[in-house]
DNA sequence: CTGTTAGCGCCTTCAA
DNA sequence: TTGAAGGCGCTAACAG
């Protein structure tokens, strides 16, 4: 009942099992025409399929592509797995997928589990975190990668280096300049809006969120404003809704203070306190504390600005218009595949300092205004 | 440099590779608890890690379970992958995927790859068609699905079995009843809306959106309404978009005839034309739809009500917030993968027509009804 | 309880 | 060009 084998369909051909083989894959010696058409006929009426298992095993390369994410339904991951899916397809070869929720202890796991699998290669999206309750996980998967890459595998990891890792060969970074484009956003917001800013991050220590709210303190700093006081909460909607309901209240209260211009409702001339920009790390972030803010009775941009980062395509419908940073999230994906691609012959060595930069088309991001951030009420 | 190996290990803790085996693995005999400690020290000490190919070779079993969607990007198949790679890691197993952008001759390739790799099951989600072009395309799945399953492979379907399909043993169908539930919307909405409908479907032949449509026009016409014309449009936002465009002409010129009430702007109570009511067949062509009515200056509902398919998460916080009906998407991906792991002894059979239900807790949704449908002006 | 012996299905030297 | 033989790493029957 099994499948029918390779050696199934030589017998049926009357010829050997290494001409089967070498007309049915693409080895370098070319059988005789006759004999071929004999072979692939017998493979077609008893519907071979290869075994990839027993390729892999004798050639010691599966054809595989590891991928792991925090969460595949995260709009964010999704967008970078499509680009790692099209980059596998061009270069032939499957993706297994595994979903970590973020630590690095699973992360650890997902990596030896595809190794056991013989993939030929690994990506890793999703932000590496450096807190010390992760640093136990942190080094063991810097370990776990390490053997990979020994062991002649390829990892590509986008945004930053997994806290620890040495640089092995085959171990790529795809940078992602998160810092310097919140910078920018930053400048640019500054340019339009008088009122302070706040920052709604994900929990310290998480790199990527850092890394954007150090460039937003940065832009502003650049830009002549005070730094912006920064909200710590979760790196997901709910996160984001959490700090929203935070700031709604302040608003509400700093708005009473400064004299109860209105109460029937909330009024964007009124009191003279100055307007707030929110700044969230991510879009979904971003979304969160507008739900909040409008669950109070508060309106964008009337009573707030806000800004996210990542430009996810399912909320660009999202009204009122959000401001963010986008990121060319499938090129992402794209990019950290093809870079674990081994270098051909005549390749221009690395940097020194191991890792290199996966640099074919440096990743770069735009700022984007729109609607949530407009000055005029 | 290649990874070490089991008789490696075996060599080191001074034992035969097949007593090695047996401890690291689950085998029914276990060995003498002094000799299973120090194989398990010998291979932490190489950093042994099991080579799975082999394994499965050996055991003609992968460990695998195949997904094959459209597009993983669309948050429908992403909250779908999700529940997948829950039960997926519920079996210990891991998840391979595959994009196909939808085409049988695609899926065809995927199922085809899938049992290359001996994966123990498949999981389709994803709308079969039916359409002539498709036809061949179907058939040809469908041979590829039978030999997959003839040779022991498991077998879930998302929706409808694919057409054409025998239903050999291992193919599992997971029923979502798409039919009823836009029955049911229809019927909710002709209680609180007295104009016309109008469903933006996608292309016809496409079978969830053409249950969608049937359910839609079965439940306006138990509600006493008159059935609702159907617009034809891409399953995907800009389809929804289209449509979008075409109504919001037809609107205003609806109104424009009915009598100029207001050149100010569009008045909900103005001209006597009844407003209409959309119902696109997914949320995300809702969504679509809904960006092109407010590019034209339309207000929702004001000056249109409509109504969508699936409450994808990450919509939920659009705004007006989307009338839709509610699938457990994720329950969707668990059930099925679920379906696919072989039924143990005392298995109650099946109902003789082969393709099995997937019974594990039926899929049933949920109208839930929101702002962008309240008759209110 | 342990070790030995065969494969799992395929690829790849080698010799013919 | 073709065939024969050995091995990829592991497991599953046997034998001890």
């Amino acid at each position: 009942m099994a499948a029918s084998t390779l050696t199934e369909v030589a017998r049926l051909a009357g010829v050997s099992p290494a001409t089967a083989s070498r007309v049915l894959n693409g080895s370098a010696r070319k059988p005789g025409k006759d004999i071929a058409e004999r072979v692939r006929q017998a493979a077609e009426s008893l519907g071979y399929i290869p075994n990839a298992q027993a390729q892999g095993l004798a050639k010691s390369s599966s054809g595989l592509i590891g991928l792991i994410v925090h969460d595949i339904a995260d709009p964010y991951f999704a967008a970078i797995a499509r680009g790692v899916q099209e980059a596998a397809r061009e270069q032939r070869k499957m993706v297994l997928l595994a979903t970590t929720g973020g630590g690095p202890a699973e992360e650890k796991e997902a990596v030896a589990a595809f190794a056991a699998r013989r993939a030929d290669s690994i990506v890793i999206a999703g932000s590496r975190s450096c807190r010390d309750e992760d640093k136990d996980g942190n080094s063991e998967l810097a370990a776990e990668l390490d053997r990979y890459c020994r062991n002649g595998g390829q990892v590509a990891v986008v945004g930053h280096p997994v806290v620890g890792a040495a640089a092995p060969e085959g171990y790529h970074v795809v940078k992602v300049p998160n810092q310097e484009l919140a910078g920018r956003l930053a400048t640019e917001l500054a340019g339009s809006w008088d009122g302070d800013f706040v920052i709604v991050g994900g929990p310290e220590g998480l790199l990527t969120s850092d890394d954007r709210v150090r460039g937003f303190q940065e832009g502003l700093e650049r830009a002549g404003r005070r730094p912006a006081e920064v909200l710590r909460s979760a790196f997901n909607r709910s996160g984001g809704y959490d700090a929203g309901l935070e700031l709604a209240a302040r608003i509400k209260a700093a708005r009473t203070n400064a004299g109860p211009s209105g109460e029937g409702g909330p009024s964007g001339e009124g009191g003279g306190a100055p307007k707030l920009c929110i700044f969230a790390v991510n879009d979904v972030m971003a979304i969160g504390a507008a739900a909040a803010l409008r669950s109070e009775g508060l309106r964008i941009p009337r009573d707030a600005a806000i800004a996210g980062f990542d430009d996810i395509e399912t909320l660009r419908d999202f009204r009122p218009a959000l401001s963010t940073v986008r990121l060319p999230l499938e090129d992402i994906g794209r990019v950290a595949t093809r870079a674990t691609q081994r270098r051909l012959a005549g390749d221009d060595g690395d940097d020194g300092d191991g890792a290199d930069d996966a640099s074919p088309g440096d990743i770069t991001g735009e700022v984007t205004l729109r609607r949530s951030t407009e000055a005029a009420a």
